[in-house]
DNA sequence: ATATTGAATTCTGCATACAAAATACAAAAT
DNA sequence: ATTTTGTATTTTGTATGCAGAATTCAATAT
């Protein structure tokens, strides 16, 4: 018998993944109202699906409720997108600090290639192209980790970082050739399975970016909301 | 006019609470099916509000789905309780760190009357009123640190933590007299805007919490589900 | 020209309806 | 006595219906 455990996948399911890689690709901005008819309509169900989907992304404060008016997608200001990566700081320290003490060879030998692509010695041009391995890199710390609760909130946190491309290039705050580095250090503390090495390293790596996000408000001193 | 920003509070967001004490009281136990017909005839409501509690539920991982077969009360292994309690580390040791930094003069008088009740040199015997005190606290201090994200996820982890009772007496993992040293200090560095120390010393407080329900588990050497 | 009012329209929040799936249970078969 | 099968009952997942709140927009007043 092939695949027992066959998923039923609801339609609120559907419609929350599809919502959520809306706001992600930016097909809705920060401010829209979501609009639940026209989107259900397009979307082929109901209402009653789209409004559960709605309600988990609220819950994960990607989206807002404004009572008798309806849902818009959030905006973060500059201020929550440093406290979202404080919370990433210590959660991801934690995830490292997991990783450390879980991780098997098989995995060892995943995670050291990790950046390999890239030239730490030489200039790294492709913003999106190490963005990309970025955000494959902490994925897989996570996963490593493996604590359900862990790995659910961070999607969230992860989601919200990146999706807010606007601050800077591709979604990175600092320059591939500032943090190839301490990606590296981290690799290498989890390879040797050093669980303090891996959760300090990984929380001087987010420290570090909380830091130039910090300077970059200074820098700007206005109340910048972070439309496009 | 009175009250001008009342919140219009749904139906979602009542049931929403009250499902959640209900679970918190243990009205509702672990394994348990959650009766959608009953509950919502019992509360008023029809089930298109109580669903949308439940699913609230769901995302907090206090209830589980089983497609097609309805929400359950979730049970939490002794190793998932131990990941808990690895989070509130990190996450109240942030939390620690933004009080020290944000808190007022007027709310530092409130923080030192914590515990105050409580003579350390003597012995504790109110483990309820021991357990109440303990939970404010850890309130009290994450309200300080006052960043939106931090507290909501906090509040579900705060609550599965005091929810499963039976880990020992009122949900404490360790005795009033063993705690309330470290309570005190937490307190102390909070107060002298020491962010720190009362990092250091929330995270070593909970770490202390860990080992002592690792060597729980030990001790028990069976893979015990946590139903009183 | 701008502000105000009020009817027309749209949309939310909730209840209800209903088909399909799951469960319970009784009767028949082993 | 236990297992199996078939039918009745319950419950879920989703659609639809509807009252009232919010919004729009045009007509009137300032």
């Amino acid at each position: 018998m092939v695949n027992l455990g066959a998923e039923h996948e609801n339609l609120d399911q559907k419609a929350y993944l599809i919502l959520k890689n809306m706001i992600i690709d930016r097909k809705l901005l920060p401010g829209d109202k979501i609009p639940q008819e026209k989107l259900a309509r397009e979307l082929g169900i109901s209402r009653t699906p789209l409004v559960s989907a709605i309600k988990y992304l609220e819950h994960e404060k990607l989206v807002e409720a404004q009572p008798r008016r309806g849902y818009f997608v959030r905006f973060f200001t500059m201020q929550e997108m440093v406290s979202i990566f404080e919370l990433r700081e210590v959660l991801e320290g934690l995830a490292a600090r997991r990783a450390a003490h879980n991780i098997t060879d098989t995995q060892i030998n995943r995670l050291k290639t990790f950046f390999q692509q890239f030239d730490p010695s030489a200039d790294i041009s492709d913003y999106k192209a190490y963005s990309r391995e970025d955000r494959s890199f902490h994925n897989f710390v996570v996963d490593v980790a493996t604590k359900e609760f862990l790995k659910s909130i961070l999607q969230t946190f992860n989601i919200i970082s990146f999706s807010y491309q606007m601050i800077s290039s591709e979604g990175l705050v600092r320059s591939p050739n500032e943090t190839i580095h301490e990606h590296l250090s981290v690799i290498k503390a989890i390879s040797d399975r050093d669980s303090d090495a891996a959760e300090n390293l990984m929380r001087q790596h987010f420290k570090k970016t909380i830091a130039t996000l910090k300077q970059d408000i200074e820098d700007q001193r206005q109340d910048v909301r972070m439309r496009a």
